[in-house]
DNA sequence: GCTTTGACCTTTA
DNA sequence: CTAAAGGCCAAAG
């Protein structure tokens, strides 16, 4: 969409930081996201590594990255967060639920962009 | 400008 | 079956 070549780059850290930001922000609360759902919605199946890469150079006040977990439900990130409970608190705080393990019930929260089609 | 690391996932041994 | 390495792309040292 638009004219990047305008000189209108002002914002735009990177073009692939931004993507990774508009899907997590496309992720409604009480819901949560995978990495490798996120990657392969970019693109980058391969490279989930990325995405989270991305979530750490991102502002966590700015984009819901406590929505955003492992292919586990696992807070992988927690630990980049203010604290290491608040992800936990903040997904809670969403009305996600957690298992005993401490891992986001995807089958209940799990965000499908689109209809994955498998086997 | 090259090397290392990074909140991961997939495949091969 | 479990364990290890590879792969992907991009930023910081």
């Amino acid at each position: 969409m638009a004219s990047p070549s305008t000189g209108n780059a002002l914002h735009k850290e990177s073009d692939f930081f931004t993507r990774v930001y508009e899907l997590v922000s496309s992720v409604p609360a009480g819901k949560v996201t995978t990495y490798g759902s996120v990657a392969e919605q970019l693109g980058l199946r391969s490279s989930a590594r990325m995405v989270g890469w991305a979530l750490s150079a991102a502002d966590t006040g700015r984009v819901p990255a406590h929505r955003v977990v492992n292919r586990f439900g696992a807070l992988t990130g927690k630990l980049h967060f203010l604290t290491a409970d608040t992800m936990r608190l903040m997904l809670e705080a969403e009305g996600v639920t957690f298992r005993d393990d401490g891992t986001v019930e995807l089958k209940l929260h799990l965000h499908q962009f689109s209809t994955r089609e498998r086997d």
